[in-house]
RNA sequence: CGGGGCGUAGCGCAGUCUGGUAGCGCACCUGCUUUGGGAGCAGGGGGCCGCAGGUUCGAAUCCUGCCGCCCCGACCA
């Protein structure tokens, strides 16, 4: 992509609004902009950005075993009713009226109907388990939207239903979900702590919550040191195997939020030195919540006996929107956001030091053919803007590699590649150096 | 929802107390000079001063009502 056809507003100076850093840089680098408390429009970056995390995402789910599929952003009140939560839900619902007054609501979440969706179709324990999956966008009308997308009212989020024939069954379908988070935010360069949890107005009494460390985090939280170093499940990983050694293995270790929170089982289970006392993002919720819509809105299946019985449910969510905030949380500086590859909106800028020096344009060129039919997503800045503006913009956006192209190096047979990470630079002769950024790029993506 | 604050150019702000023809910096446009870390000079464009009503010869400024946004708290992916 070409920065002459892009659209990008940058900001030089940061909005007043904006209180933390995530959203600070997602204004400046023109990644979104509000519409309205907590609303916000997915400029061209941002989106991209969006759509890369949605898209591990939904990688990781399918490979655990979970069914995408998409439900509506409206509901019917009916549907509430059902389960009971029309009235019990509160204002954060947004209610709304259709033309023949029928009452509607813009879903703050999807368990009725799902509910609904599963009981119409399915009749035998035999078609058990279901994992069923989709990424939506979601509003709760929160009492006080802030840190931009971190706790919009509009949101887009990952969510997954678990039918299962009884709670053992649920058990592995939990795990699932479980295994398959980590992984999720791992490949998003983010190391998540699965806490014992509030299961929240939802209901359940089986629950994590999966968060990253961060000073800006909402919530405080206690865990122990030694679940940092713990290993990522594999790509490979056996989803059909028992994962419940893998399981124990993260909650072996203390982990919580400040709502379940121990001091004293804390003391006792982890050693001074390793207790970590932070504050956190939310990432992820999991939840087992049984038959608590099951049972109210008769989700039965024929067990064994050929009796009718409620199935055991789960809920499973990921903030896809929110992740974009955390993600710069855990990857910036100064000078802007420093994108893990995986979700960066492109891989490399290419930087023309000299926009009308017939080299150095045709330089960038051949770079930017080379570079695009290696299936490495460059984004070129063309502009004739001057040097520092061209670094300094780039810095901000923060794509992992810059490829610098200028004058004076060609002359000198040179063009120079940034490491935007850590700020680490290479001069090289531009065949070298694409090559190396094809190579460099394609072993970041690599799957783990 | 309770408490606090703010709405003036795309962004950051001054002007409001004490009413008198709306300003500064950045950004934008034109020209010249520059050109490897957010350039310099000169010229220029852009505002129903959040909205409505009122007071006044005259309102960004005073009064009333409304709307919007932000911060702290309780709530949430």
């Amino acid at each position: 992509m070409r920065l002459t056809r892009y659209y990008l507003p940058l900001l030089k100076e940061t909005p007043a609004e904006a209180q933390i850093v995530s959203h600070q840089l997602m204004l400046r680098a023109g990644m979104i902009r509000q519409q309205g408390a907590g609303i916000y429009a997915w400029l061209p970056l941002g989106f991209r950005v969006l759509r890369k995390i949605e898209q591990i995402v939904r990688e990781e789910q399918d490979r655990a075993g979970a069914v995408e599929m998409l439900m509506p952003t409206i509901q019917p009140a009916e549907l509430w009713r059902e389960s009971g939560r029309y009235d019990a839900y509160g204002k954060e619902m947004l209610r709304i009226k259709d033309r023949g007054d029928r009452e509607m609501l813009f879903g703050p979440t999807n368990e009725e109907m799902i509910t609904e969706i599963f009981r119409a179709g399915v009749r035998s324990y035999k078609e058990l388990p279901k994992l069923l999956y989709h990424i939506q966008w979601k509003f709760r009308d929160e009492i006080r939207p802030r840190f931009g997308v971190m706790r919009g009212r509009e949101f887009l989020m990952k969510d997954t239903y678990s039918f299962d024939i009884d709670e053992a069954a649920a058990r592995r379908s939990y795990n699932r979900m479980f295994v398959a988070y980590l992984r999720t935010f791992a490949r998003m360069g983010l190391t998540s702590i699965p806490m014992r949890a509030e299961s929240g107005p939802i209901g359940g009494d089986l629950s994590h919550e999966f968060i990253v460390l961060a000073e800006t985090g909402e919530s405080a939280v206690f865990c122990d040191r030694r679940l940092l170093d713990l290993d990522i499940p594999g790509h490979d990983t056996d989803f059909d195997a028992d994962l419940q050694p893998l399981i124990d293995r993260y909650t072996g270790y203390y982990a919580a939020t400040e709502e379940k929170h121990d001091a004293g089982e804390f003391e006792k289970r982890t050693s001074e030195g390793d207790r970590i006392s932070a504050r956190g993002i939310e990432v992820g919720h999991i939840f087992f919540f049984g038959r608590k819509y099951s049972d109210p809105m008769k989700a039965v299946v024929a067990g064994p006996e050929g009796k009718d019985i409620p199935v055991e449910m789960g809920s499973y969510g990921i903030g896809v929107s929110r992740l974009v905030g955390a993600i710069i949380e855990a990857h910036h500086d100064d000078a802007g956001c420093k994108w893990p590859m995986a979700v960066a909106p492109f891989h490399v800028g290419l930087i023309n030091l000299k926009q009308g020096d017939a080299a150095t344009d045709a330089a960038c060129e051949t770079a930017y053919a080379a570079l695009e039919k290696a299936g490495v997503e460059v984004f070129y800045d063309d502009t004739p803007a001057r040097p520092g503006e061209k670094f300094a913009r780039m810095d901000l956006i923060g794509l992992p590699y810059q490829l610098v192209i200028g004058p004076r190096g060609l002359a000198a047979g040179e063009v120079e590649i940034k490491r935007r990470a850590d700020g680490e630079r290479l001069a090289l002769a531009p065949e070298a150096a694409i090559e190396r950024i094809v190579s460099e790029v394609k072993a970041a993506l690599a799957l783990r």
